[in-house]
DNA sequence: TCATATTGGTTGTGTCTTACAACTATCTAC
DNA sequence: GTAGATAGTTGTAAGACACAACCAATATGA
């Protein structure tokens, strides 16, 4: 079905994609890292404050699985956002196990001024680019992020397993 | 110079990196957790040794760059590559407080495998996509990568100060 | 209906990742 | 040749994370 340039364009790309991505998760990474404590949280903080306030409140397991993470660590992270005063966390009234966490008003204020920032940001890097460009990017980066999420999800988190 | 209607295109752009960003550097990171341990290795161990096989002997200083760590951190990270085999420390012959850290034999295998290894994936991810859409895509990934680059690099980790 | 399995969360524990500060050894410049 | 800069290491501490063991509530089914 595919040619042999197409395979050879396809590995070029994927060698630009592979390069790409670790030098940007390095980069993100330590900006990350530098810009939680601004705000007087930590990294994980901004991120689980992020998922709260955008889809509402959120059980643990909701919570980790938003972002990745094993039950025990999205829990913690709920305790933290709680004594942080960013989140609070209510029993739900339809299952008395589960947990609703919810974002405080501190909370609503706080992301509301990292998603502001991170913008202002970005629409200085994006300013750089001609519109069109500019917009092919957001476009085929959320493509791309989409379908980097729909291979993690399928593979789960299968260590050491032959493929 | 920029008229509304570009501002508000670029506004929106923001947020869609803004949001693209964010879910793929938790996905990625959790993606990487899980690869790393099969190679034996550490995340930082695999990221510490593609740095040394793909720009040859590099200083402690130079590690840490490389990879935006502190030298300490970079430091330890070197200890840990050698340790595992992967790497050597050696003095520099031209000054002697400074050390050469150059990949084994079999951190360069391990290298090897796990560059292939990715490189596969990706190449899966990419298939599903237009061959010109696939080539914008890693193009101009490669250029916002760039461009986030200068930026941090320019702004150093300059934690809390007001911009 | 009551024992059993399942599910949601928390806590114990250990490893990895990282930064900051203090220190040593070496080099450079005046 | 001393003062200061630079390369690296080590001490220390905190954050991020997973796995396992656990408890409490709910669902299942005999």
């Amino acid at each position: 079905m595919t040619t042999t340039i197409t395979d050879k364009s396809i590995a070029q790309d994927a060698a630009a994609l592979s390069q790409a991505f670790s030098e940007l998760i390095r980069l993100v990474q330590f900006r990350d890292r530098d810009r939680a404590c601004c705000y007087g949280m930590t990294v994980s903080q901004c991120y689980g404050l992020k998922a709260v306030c955008e889809t509402g409140p959120l059980s643990v397991n909701e919570l980790a699985g938003a972002l990745y993470l094993e039950k025990s660590t999205a829990s913690r992270l709920a305790r933290g956002l709680e004594e942080a005063g960013l989140a609070e966390r209510s029993p739900d009234p339809e299952d008395r196990r589960s947990v609703r966490l919810a974002a405080t008003e501190a909370g609503r204020r706080a992301h509301a001024g990292i998603e502001a920032d991170l913008q202002r940001e970005y629409a200085t890097l994006l300013a750089d680019f001609e519109p069109e460009v500019r917009s092919a990017m957001t476009e085929l980066l959320g493509r791309l992020t989409r379908a980097v999420g729909s291979r993690v999800e399928a593979e789960g988190g299968s260590c050491c397993v032959v493929r």
